[in-house]
DNA sequence: TACTTTTGTAACCGATTGGTAACACAAATG
DNA sequence: CATTTGTGTTACCAATCGGTTACAAAAGTA
C-alpha cells in the first residue's frame, strides 16, 4: 500500500470486486481472489466489510443494479410504441453490461438478503410500468405481465447464454444481427398484440 | 464396497452423478464430491472415467437431455394447435426435471465439448420444426424463430430462477397458478399472431 | 500350483480455500 | 513527551480441492 487511507483502500476493494464480477461473475468473489487484485491484504476486507456477502452487499448497493431507468408514459404516442421503447432500453442495458449479467446469472444460483432487496426493487419498479401500460391499453393485468415476462425473461437468458453459446435458434445472439431479429419480432407481436 | 464388480462400481459413480446434479447442480460434482457420495474411492472415479471431465460427458450421453420427444406435426389440426402443444411440452419437461433445469444453468457458465455437442443436436432438433412450422403457415422463418425463442427463452429462464425466486412480474412461477396464466398468455398470443 | 491382471483402499501430495493471530508503524490524542 | 487508536503486512491455521503413489486382495490364467 502506498499511504495509510481507509477510503482509498475501501475503494480499492470495491474497484477489485467490480474488475472480477465483470470477467469471472460473482461465483469467483472470494477473499484471497479480491485481496491479490487489489494488492490489499484480504485482513483488511474483513476489517472493513465484515465478510464477503456485506462486501458484495455494499458493491450491490454502490451500483444500481435495479431498473432505475425513467420511463414517463405520459411522453409517447401510444402504448404500443411506449412497449417497443421500454423493452429496446432492457435489452440495450442487459447487451452493454458484463456486470449486470453476471448479476442476472449469480441470481439463478444464489438466494440472499442483498438479492432479495434488489428483486423486490426490481419487482416494484417492473409492477408500475406494467399497470401503467395494462390500465391505458385496456388489457388485462395477467396479460400484459405475461407478454413482458416472456420477453424480459428470454433477453435475459439469451444475454446471459451469448457469453458462452454463439447460436439459438438460429440466431445469432452474439451479433447485432442476431438481436436486430429479435428486435423485428417483438414489434411484429405489438403491432398484431395491441389493435 | 461389497463385491469387485466393475460394472456396478461404475453404475454407484454415475449413479451419484445423478444426484448430485440434481439436488446441487453441476458445479458441485467434483472427484471428491462423487466418491463420498457413491462410497467408492476416487481412484476408480479415475481409473474408469478418465478425468470428471469425461465422467460428465458419460453422464450425459448416458441420459437424453436434449429435446428427443417426437411431434409430428401432421397429427395436428393446425399449426397453431402444434405450437401450442410443443411450448406446453417444453414446460411440463422443464418444470418435472430436476436435472434438465441444473444442466440449462450450468450450460450459462460452462462451454466444454459435451455441451457443444447437446447444443447442436438441440439446435437440429429446434430448427426442424421451425422450418416445419415455417412451411406450414407461411410465416417467415426468422419470425417463427423469434417467436420460438421468445417462449423457450423465457421458460428457460423462469424454470431456473424459481430454484431461487418466488415471483416474477408477479407470477408465481414456483407454483402451477403462475405457469398456467403464461401459459393463457402463450395461447392468447397464438390466437393473435396466427390468423 | 504359480503368476498376472483386475478391482479396490489408504495414505499421501501440493495448491488453494476462508479465516485469524501477531506484529510494525503512522497518526492522532492525552 | 507518552500513549492510545487506526492502518497495514506477514505468517500462520485447519479444511478442502484435484490428483497420485503404494499396496492389499480377489479373480482369472498358465
Amino acid at each position: 500500500m502506498t499511504t495509510k487511507d481507509r477510503n482509498q483502500t475501501e475503494r480499492r476493494i470495491l474497484d477489485a470486486v467490480g474488475k472480477i464480477v465483470e470477467t469471472e461473475g460473482f461465483e469467483a468473489v472470494g477473499v484471497n481472489a479480491v485481496a491479490s487484485a487489489s494488492g490489499v491484504s484480504k485482513v483488511l476486507i474483513y476489517r472493513y466489510f465484515g465478510s464477503i456477502e456485506q462486501l458484495l452487499a455494499k458493491y450491490l448497493e454502490d451500483n444500481d443494479f435495479w431498473l432505475n431507468t425513467e420511463f414517463p408514459i405520459q411522453q409517447y404516442d401510444n402504448v404500443k410504441e411506449f412497449s417497443k421503447a421500454v423493452f429496446r432500453a432492457y435489452i440495450d442495458m442487459l447487451r452493454k453490461s458484463p456486470a449486470l449479467r453476471k448479476l442476472y446469472r449469480w441470481e439463478l444460483t444464489t438466494n440472499n438478503p442483498a438479492i432479495a432487496g434488489l428483486r423486490e426493487r426490481r419487482e416494484r419498479t417492473a409492477m408500475d410500468i406494467i399497470n401503467a401500460v395494462s390500465r391505458q391499453s385496456g388489457q388485462d393485468v395477467d396479460q400484459v405481465a405475461g407478454i413482458s415476462t416472456l420477453i424480459t425473461g428470454s433477453v435475459s437468458y439469451l444475454c446471459i447464454l451469448a457469453e458462452n453459446c454463439a447460436v439459438y435458434n438460429s440466431l445469432e445472439i452474439n451479433s447485432d444481427s442476431g438481436w436486430d431479429k429479435l428486435l423485428k419480432t417483438i414489434d411484429f407481436m405489438f403491432d398484431k398484440l395491441f389493435d
